[in-house]
DNA sequence: GCGACAG
DNA sequence: ATCTTGTCGC
């Protein structure tokens, strides 16, 4: 059961509950070191058809060290909240549980770590998706953005690895982390249970060939196709 | 009031 | 997110 039916139907509701559970985000970092043997990180994205009115969920496990898929699963639904810049946990959330779950089951473990297409800590009220889902699977969570949102930041340097603070107002919410040389930086921010700086270590291991994550570009490439074939 | 605004 | 061809470049 994911419980779709107490789901906050009104933007209302759903700002209450994420004023209600900001306060349990854990800051300490409980992440396993970057790219350590036998760590799982899981991939999270989402695909909509608004015509159809259905969301394609996918959840996929790589083995941390060797960037290997382990297992995968998706999840299909009816949409659940609309697209509110502020809200969008509301409308992913659901679906991505759903496939989180069935991966679990055929992992027969709980994943180390999990990399969110979207923001944590740098959101308006500081409990963007990747915070959000942090809270509810207790798990160490990190978000990995491929735009700033309506933050600001400073010249990021060249090189791989190079980044600038990711500012709202004078208070760093988050970071922007070149992955590759000639290309944009990412928007990396903490979801739960992690550090800044290991969110960004994570996410250098976890892209160490292109821009996004291979977390993310395996989710986005499944869920994509779940959508597709639900058609 | 208007525009901006993760996906 | 999604609608969409060709095209420049490694």
């Amino acid at each position: 059961m994911s419980g779709s039916q107490d789901w906050p139907r009104t933007e209302a509701e759903a700002l209450a509950v994420q004023d209600s559970l900001r306060t349990q985000v854990e800051e300490t970092d409980q992440s396993p070191a970057p790219g350590a043997a036998g760590t799982i990180a899981v991939g999270l994205d989402v695909a909509y058809d608004d015509a159809r009115d259905v969301v394609a969920a996918a959840a996929v496990a790589l083995d941390a060290a060797t960037l290997e898929v382990v297992e995968e699963a998706t999840a299909t639904g009816r949409v659940a909240f609309p697209y509110v810049p502020g809200l969008l946990a509301f409308r992913e959330i659901p679906a991505l549980r759903d496939a989180l779950d069935e991966l679990g089951r055929r992992l027969g473990r709980a994943p180390d770590l999990l990399v969110c297409d979207g923001y944590g800590r740098a959101h308006p009220r500081r409990f963007g998706l990747a915070s959000h889902l942090g809270v509810l699977t207790g798990l160490p969570v990190i978000g990995v953005a491929k735009n700033p949102f309506v933050f600001r930041h400073g010249v990021v340097g060249p090189d791989r690895g190079d980044s600038a603070a990711l500012l709202d107002g004078t208070e760093e919410v988050g970071r922007a982390l070149r992955t590759r040389r000639g290309v944009k930086p990412v928007f990396v921010s903490v979801g739960h249970r992690v550090s800044l700086d290991s969110a960004c270590a994570h996410t250098l291991s976890l892209a160490p060939d292109y821009r996004l994550p291979e977390t993310t570009r395996r989710a986005d490439a499944l869920c994509r196709r779940a959508l597709r074939e639900s058609a």
